[in-house]
RNA sequence: GGGUAGUUAGCGAAGUGGCCAAACGCAUCUGACUGUAAAUCAGACGACUCCGUCUUCGGGGGUUCGAAUCCCUCACUGCCCA
């Protein structure tokens, strides 16, 4: 009764099990529909959602915070009121804006972003984005945490002397190694303060069915003692969800895989583990095998607007000329709206307003690929409760 | 029949003696995009034995050290006059 999770099978080290929120029960593993700003882009509303069976949506703090701004959401009834979705719903900190903003100062105690929309100064620290989560009104809320680059942003030319070669690597290593020390600390730090800011309005002992659950971030980069580092000392906090964070920012996908392998088995098997920010059907895949249940990506939406469409066959570059003519659907075993199981718009059609421009080809494509990203979460959960997760995926991947 | 404007790489269109294998746009192709400052960005786009060489700017012939650019001629196209 006082548990968000439920673990219902494992299939080698990949789980299934139901997320349980105040706003329903959710199914894991699951992807969850980005909408940045209270909405998917190109046009797709919560009907073409609810018509894909999108469980749940993911908004953001520092985006919202910006326009129109907490106050106004909760004077409209909150986020779900004002989308009028009804899914469960999670609310980024803006800790990913640390990392994805240029212009920023760090400290300590919070972070100061010029706005992308006018410049204006813009403070946000873990009290600041407690209290703008709180009044979005989201189910799942994140603790602000400062997401560093997995590698170093400007370095220096390499020497061309490879005696000197040796040393400069060292050097440029250690440097990130400091950083991303420095964001595990203060990831802690900040961690802290978002615990006893959401305990200063909700009462923590109250079952999280009943309440906004709380996730925790783990940081460290590529670095396993960090990694573990960040793990104690987040994990010993009473989050209701563990994420990790600061994967996926330019590190090689194997870079990513080998941190899984390292540190997501050690994540409280009671809770729900998130891995923000991932990633392609084939990461996704790699992290359920590790233990994964929760995740979120820009990719189906944003490559969908850039003409990118996924289907059980592989990636395909729809503006491409070959399918001019072609009468075949996306993905004939996909039963979106889109697709409609091989009835649905043609190739040559999508190609054609993709080709146009047509605002409705971008709307087709993402709903398609959403479609086709939670049809994936679907097949893995089934695979898990089948125990058949390892061959299935050896068999997927060769076409993904 | 007369006049006039034009003919540039897949298309459109700059260039009017050397810095032109030839701007730019479209089309085409290839990359990139991972808690969305992104309906975006980068690259290729005559041929090849590809850090160099070769063949191009309607056809042919000239002038010139050198021509897509000047001259002659032919062909075709648009417009105007008969």
């Amino acid at each position: 009764m006082n548990k968000n999770f439920d673990l219902k099978s494992t299939s080698g080290q990949a789980r299934a099990g139901v997320l349980k929120t105040r706003r329903g029960e959710v199914q894991t593993p699951f992807f969850m529909s980005v909408a940045t700003r209270a909405a998917i882009k190109a046009g797709v509303g919560m009907e073409d959602l609810e018509a894909i069976e999108a469980p749940v949506v993911l908004c953001n703090t520092y985006h919202l915070h910006l326009k129109p701004g907490e106050a106004l959401v909760e004077k409209m009834g909150g986020l779900h009121e004002f989308m009028k979705c009804d899914k469960p719903m999670l609310t980024d900190s803006g800790g990913f804006q640390v990392f994805s903003i240029k212009r920023k100062k760090i400290t300590d105690e919070g972070v100061w972003f010029n706005s992308h929309i006018d410049g204006k100064r813009i403070w946000i620290d873990a009290e600041r984005s407690i209290d703008i989560q709180h009044k979005l009104g989201a189910d799942m809320i994140m603790a602000f945490d400062e997401c560093p680059p997995s590698r170093l942003q400007n370095p220096m030319e390499p020497p061309t002397n490879p005696a000197e070669l040796k040393g400069w690597k060292r050097r440029q290593e250690r440097k990130l190694y400091f950083k991303i020390r420095t964001a595990v600390e203060r990831t802690t730090a900040w961690a802290k303060r978002s615990i006893d800011a959401h305990a200063a309005k909700y009462d923590l002992s109250l079952p999280p069915t009943q309440r906004p659950q709380l996730f925790g971030i783990v940081q460290g980069g590529c670095f396993k003692d960090l990694r573990e580092q960040s793990l104690k000392e987040i994990t010993a906090l009473p989050f209701d969800g563990f994420a990790l964070g600061g994967l996926a920012v330019g590190e090689p996908s194997e870079a990513m895989y080998k941190v899984l392998d390292e540190i997501a088995e050690k994540l409280p098997a009671d809770k729900p583990r998130y891995l923000m920010g991932v990633g392609s059907p084939k990461d996704l895949i790699e992290a359920v095998a590790r233990g994964i249940d929760m995740f979120d990506c820009v990719f189906p939406a944003r490559n969908a607007r850039h003409g990118t469409a996924y289907t059980w066959n592989g990636e395909l570059r729809i503006t491409n000329q070959e399918f001019e003519a072609s009468t075949d659907v996306l993905d004939v075993s996909c039963g979106c709206p889109v697709c409609q199981n091989g009835k649905g718009y043609t190739r040559a059609y999508l190609r054609h307003l993709m080709t146009v421009d047509e605002e409705l080809g971008k709307r087709f494509m993402t709903i398609h690929n959403l479609a086709f990203y939670h049809d994936l979460m679907r097949t893995m959960r089934e695979q898990i409760m089948a125990d058949n997760f390892e061959p299935w995926k050896a068999a997927a991947l060769v076409k993904l």
